[in-house]
DNA sequence: GTCTATAGGTGGATAGAC
DNA sequence: GTCTATCCACCTATAGAC
């Protein structure tokens, strides 16, 4: 079905946009450009804006939930896990992009209710697996914090995205990946 | 003069504007509504829109350094120094807005030029003074770090503006407080 | 599913009267 | 300095032909 394959290229398409200039930054137009279609095509998979925004989010967290289950599989012990966590960070900024919720966090004050419910969800998810690797580092005596697990996993979400965004500004990766080593060893030193 | 004064007063809505939706995210209608003036008389104070938002940051960054000369003259040490620049943060949070510049670094690539040098010039002032803060804090044996004073700056940097951008989303301050003390923790002890 | 055409609204910006 | 009036580009979205 070449339905939904187009409408798959239109998300794709619209997630760079988002993590590139944000949800206010682009418009139907730059993605029937991208796309060599007409806007009026793009709504007839996506009739409203708010709706391809939400689905953009979805389709996103899905995608990093499946990576963060790959890590699971993957890799043993705490340390290597948020390693590996740390290096899809990395790979999305080496692609020039912010994360796409980090993004829209900004905007968040503008954006329609049933996005800003995403948003929170995929934040909600990424403090979820956090805080259970940093359990398991702290039993294994891999990782050493005081406090409940859950803040420290928010204050680790919290500094990856914003390293992120201020290393995107300056177009320095090496911006991000010092912070991120730092925070990562003050996690186990 | 009166011009000076409404001057002034257009910047002031602007900032709000901007710090709690964004540069894309405002126009000169929502400053006139606001003001109670016609977007005409807007443009006699401000012909484009990239100059005010040029003028916003310079206005922003000049403020934040008299309040940093504050603490350097109201605090000796450097533990009191960090915990006062991050009692800066948590007031504009308080008033739920966001760091005027963490706020454009989201939108960045959709910036004009010269706002773009001017956020830039922000977090280099920033990153400027933190580090002297913590050279002065580990010369004194008051702050504990290892590498450069200048990558714990931009790392600390980075992590509060991270911090605020999600505890603003959330509605929670306590995210941002609790995110904040452990980073200040994390130096002291 | 994609197109042309268009509606209805808002964006930043300007001319010229007062 | 502020106003009315207006321009033109762009926005999201829809109707209806193909």
């Amino acid at each position: 079905m070449a339905g939904a394959d187009t409408s798959q290229r239109i998300l794709d398409i619209a997630e760079r946009l988002v993590q590139t200039r944000g949800f206010n930054g682009f418009s139907y137009a730059d993605i029937a450009a991208s796309l060599r279609v007409t806007k009026a095509s793009l709504h007839y998979h996506f009739p409203a804006k708010a709706e391809l925004g939400k689905r953009l989010i979805e389709r996103y967290t899905a995608n990093f939930l499946t990576a963060l289950a790959a890590i699971d599989r993957a890799q043993a012990d705490a340390p290597g896990k948020l390693r590996r966590y740390v290096a899809i960070y990395a790979a999305v900024l080496r692609d020039k992009r912010m994360c796409l919720c980090g993004m829209l966090a900004a905007e968040y004050a503008t954006l329609p209710r049933p996005m800003q419910a995403e948003i929170k969800r995929f934040f909600d998810e990424n403090e979820r697996w956090l805080s259970k690797v940093l359990e398991q580092g702290r039993e294994a005596g891999a990782a050493r914090f005081s406090g409940p697990a859950r803040e420290v996993a928010r204050a680790l979400v919290g500094s990856l995205e914003g390293a992120m965004m201020l290393a995107r500004s300056y177009g320095e990766i090496s911006r991000f990946q010092l912070a991120a080593d730092r925070l990562l060893g003050e996690l186990s030193g």
